[in-house]
DNA sequence: GGCTATTGTCTCATTCTGCGACAATAATAA
DNA sequence: TTATTATTGTCGCAGAATGAGACAATAGCC
């Protein structure tokens, strides 16, 4: 986990959130063909972390995330999905987070609550990265974009915590497809093309698909509501437009 | 949640375990056509609960878990499935807990620790259930078994954490099948044949599944391996018997 | 030795999926 | 205006998966 601190919440005991319990995220940014995560970088560190937060003692778990994200990515009513909660022992090392301390010129005590052990319930969103105004958290020096594919080191477990994440996205991707759409910041623009929608399943999946059969399953999936415009972009023939359904039906497994 | 605390860790302040975070617990439990699962019972209150519990300030969280169904259930080494973490503030309505307290003689002050908020890491687990030897905990009077169709009216969200667990079981069924009977006290005996295994997927599922379908599919899960040996029970044709494969494939998504 | 309920397997129709074919077409170039 | 070209919508087919019934095999019972 990782903080949306003020400095001066840093010192005092942390009294206003759950004690010994944190936020993980996984934010997962999509734009053309890219697949990106969000990390804090801890600088005179070399540190990478997910960004991450606390809950406030009359919050609920699921507002709290909301909340944190917001603040890390400006992004209000985003999807969210609870994927797990890890509470090994061993993912949480006082190292890392002294030395971040100690670069930001702190010096904790050796009972300091951020030292102490935490139970982390991770969360993954995945959204337009344009559209995002990353801001890093009061004890790291920058927030931003990483290629999927060509992650830092990571403190901590958050490795596990990114695998995890990704293995519940690509499962539940036809499942949450419009809720990923239906908020503030749509990861797709408002209206597209079958072939924008395709290209998102590619880079999610990391795997070509088959175009007709894709056309097909989309469809299928009820989801999509077909506009009679058409497009002008290229020399060849236009292509449909969609966008999500409201009160789209649920797909039944 | 609930609480597998002797009576002297009540009135202290809990100070072993993690503060403000608890386990719940649904335990299925099969046996020939009947899925019930392990309710609490508070005597002079009416009320009904999942078993619960908390973690050790040096306990993984699975390690917890599993230890807190060991003591509801007399077995060890089960296989246990998290499947959601809750944490709304609505949940948690101290006038059940109180009352339970009050019922058990204690006169708990207004911050009480088990009064206060918890936010409860949720598993599932799926047995025999007439291999477990239920026992209360220090809080409950009776640990009993219930119809999942004929349950009572439990406290707090607790029916909102049985039907989440109940879907997640179904859907994962195929998946976690080798899972639940690989352990100490398996769910099917030993050897079995494929009509129970049939019983045990329309018991979970709630609906009659064809016969001959059924059969090739479990087959081309790759977990089953087929005895050569026979039945000796009714009049007909003798059946198959099975057991579960020894590092099964994982079946592919 | 016949009877009967249950079992293993086969078959058939239907649906789903992978994959290629083909005509339609929208902008650009000639 | 016409030819060119990349892309799109849809169709068709083969193979796989699935639902649903048919039928012979058989193990104990009378």
């Amino acid at each position: 986990m990782s903080h949306q601190l003020s400095p001066e919440e840093i010192s005092p005991a942390g009294v206003d959130f759950l004690p010994g319990l944190a936020l993980d995220f996984v934010i997962f940014g999509f734009h053309q063909n890219q697949l990106k995560i969000l990390l804090l970088e801890y600088r005179n560190t070399g540190l990478f972390a997910l960004p991450g937060g606390f809950i406030r003692q009359n919050e609920n778990l699921n507002d709290a995330a909301r909340r944190v994200l917001a603040e890390r990515t400006s992004l209000t009513d985003i999807f969210l999905e609870q994927f797990y909660t890890f509470g090994d022992l061993a993912r949480y090392d006082v190292a890392p987070m002294r030395a971040i301390m100690e670069a930001k010129g702190i010096t904790p005590t050796d009972n300091h609550w951020l030292l102490r052990r935490f139970v982390s319930v991770g969360y993954y969103a995945l959204i337009d990265f344009t559209k995002a105004v990353p801001i890093p958290d009061s004890l790291s020096d920058t927030c931003t974009w990483y290629e999927l594919t060509a992650l830092p080191t990571l403190i901590q477990d958050h490795r596990l915590i990114v695998q995890k994440a990704l293995e519940t996205l690509r499962a539940d991707l036809d499942r949450n497809l419009t809720g990923f759409n239906q908020w503030a910041a749509p990861l797709l623009s408002d209206i597209f093309t079958m072939a924008d929608l395709q290209r998102l399943y590619e880079t999610i999946l990391g795997q070509p698909l088959h175009r007709s059969s894709f056309q097909r399953k989309m469809l299928s999936l009820g989801i999509l509501e077909r506009l009679d415009k058409k497009y002008s972009g290229g020399a060849h023939k236009a292509p449909y437009l969609y966008r999500f359904r409201t009160n789209s039906p649920v797909p039944i497994k």
